[in-house]
DNA sequence: ATGAAAGCGCTAACAG
DNA sequence: CTGTTAGCGCTTTCAT
């Protein structure tokens, strides 16, 4: 109980206290191979006794395996990515794997800055966020030798396994639907999509979805930084007042869509009679506004839970490299896409 | 460019590869100690070449050095702690230290489990939620010989250092602000506060305050799981159904705050005239409400970075052991909380 | 069922 | 400025 120094314990200490050699005591407390009954509760006596937490990074280093995956992503505060996370854990969960965030801000220079650092750890695998990445980080992860998943999105070429939906398909279904809905004169409000590029293919798949209709986007606005229902609110605002004749607001994401939403009620539009409304991503958190914005879910835990399972079946020797999913994300047209 | 063998790259690949010795390489790609321009350039143009990813494995365990900082924290999707986890990053990015995130899902036996992984890679410090862990966690932490800091709640004894706001008195705080405005039927609603330590703090300190005024909670209701601002709308028409002379709901969180707010207009109630209002955190998110709800600022993202500046100090040795922050929340009263 | 020896890939501490 | 020698704390492999 006393331990005046600081050094942590070792596996000797656990050995001297129990009288047992470092080999043995290694091997309880990994459960491998055989070990009498008698000798393992001597150990894990001594062990809990002292308080020994066992040196990953030494195990790693004798045993060439680190039961780590890295997960990186572009950020945490975009509701989106803990889901994904979520579904991650879930699988990892029912494993010896563990997860390691590590967070780009949809700045390439920092994902492989970020990127180094993970793999300096030597993880049994990496799951990232995006299809594009620089020179530098598409080396490093082709390099690695260790299996590689690139989610959310499969519009483009892998560098390993990859899972996601297909954006520009999103955006042409979204099209499609409105179109279908009767919606002729239509506004677009997004993020300013410099590096978000799965916005951006959203983007052009839903004009090309348009294009095939003969429709054109008759306004856009895009922002960046703030709250976004805030921004939604003040942009819906703003074009409202610029084309009043627009009949439909489609916003690159739910939460945007949903402060547009809130100022349409407000000002007492009929939506979705008069004006229809939908967004992207299909959050849960929004369920409890006054209408329910039409959406598209974006598969997110499934999308989490796949890649995790991916690189689970990888390390057992099950899995096959090179895999490409592509889930199909539903339209939900809430209360405010007119239904025919 | 060819490398056909899976086997990663080592400092002797590069040492080979440059004809520089394995320790000049190393000094070479740490900075460290004088290597003459000549041979520096040598050996980054081999490292460069060859794509050769440090192992800090072996780094790590060599140099008893690792430069990680372990965050412990509930859960991702709870919106409080990705403020905070950007606070922590904001720091930490002015120094070498980079945090690892494990989540306990307010599970103490998962929290013990987490800490246990995360201790096992010996990292230079522990950030963690709350001032209540099993006597397991309790032990490992203390004897990890790290600085620790406990965050967000300061109405307890920590381990080592704590930075955080004190629940029970941003509970009495708020009883005392909505007394003065003049209400005195008060409704309580709020998560089901069994593991919520802070949330539970801040009720009892919430009663307390309004007992000091002479007032007891009029009616209270609990929720789990689902979607806040759904539960929050839901709680409030039970409540207002079972209780109509309320005026005043106090919500335990924004989120089922804002439900309760969006109800509460649109049936007609006017707030903060009949009925007032008021939520806690204080969550950027939630401008663009038609009300901006009336909230308690809990400086999520000033615990995160002065945390992480606590451990920072600490490494440097500039810092104490056994700080005490305690921060003051200030209440926002929106436009949901009547004015004096 | 248990132990002894060797070494994982790197860096600290010395030499030169 | 550069190189050599010993480990870091554990696991692998091979004996016993």
């Amino acid at each position: 109980m006393t331990r005046p120094e600081t050094r942590p314990l070792t596996l000797r200490d656990v050995s001297e206290a129990s009288g047992v050699s470092e080999m043995t005591v290694s091997r309880v407390l990994r459960n491998r191979g055989d070990v009498s009954e008698a000798t393992r509760e001597k150990v894990l006596l001594a062990a809990k006794r002292l308080g020994y937490v066992p040196n990953k990074i030494a195990g790693a280093l004798a045993s060439q395996r680190v039961n780590l995956v890295s997960v990186i992503i572009p950020s945490m505060t975009n509701l989106v990515f803990p889901e994904v996370m979520s579904g991650i854990s879930k699988v990892l969960e029912t494993t010896e794997l563990q997860p390691v965030v590590g967070l780009t801000d949809y700045l390439p220079e920092k994902e492989e800055k970020v990127l180094y650092e993970m793999l300096s750890w030597r993880p049994s695998g990496v799951i990232i966020a995006g299809l594009e990445h620089n020179d530098a980080a598409r080396a490093m992860l082709r390099g690695s030798g260790i299996p590689v998943v690139e989610i959310m999105d499969t519009d483009g070429t892998p560098i390993d396994s990859m899972v996601g939906i297909s954006h520009r398909r999103a955006g042409r279904e979204m099209a499609k639907a409105i179109l279908a809905a009767g919606y002729r004169r239509i506004g677009f409000l997004g993020s300013a999509i410099g590096l978000d590029h799965r916005a951006r293919k959203r983007f052009e798949g839903f004009t090309e979805g348009l294009a095939k209709g003969g429709v054109e986007i008759e306004d856009h606005e895009f922002y960046s930084g703030g709250s976004a229902l805030a921004k939604g609110r003040e942009m819906t605002e703003a074009m409202m007042a610029r084309s009043p004749d627009l009949d439909f607001l489609y916003y690159s994401n739910d939460l945007i869509g949903a402060g547009g939403l809130l100022w349409m009620i407000e000002k007492g539009y009929d939506v979705p009679g008069k004006v229809g409304m939908a967004g992207f991503n299909g959050v849960r958190l929004l369920k409890g506004l006054p209408q329910r914005l039409a959406t598209m879910d974006s598969c997110r835990e499934e999308i989490g839970m796949r890649a995790a399972q991916i690189i689970a079946d990888r390390l057992t020797g099950e899995g096959e490299a090179g895999q490409k999913i592509e889930l199909t994300p539903t339209i939900d047209p809430g209360d405010t896409l007119r239904q025919v």
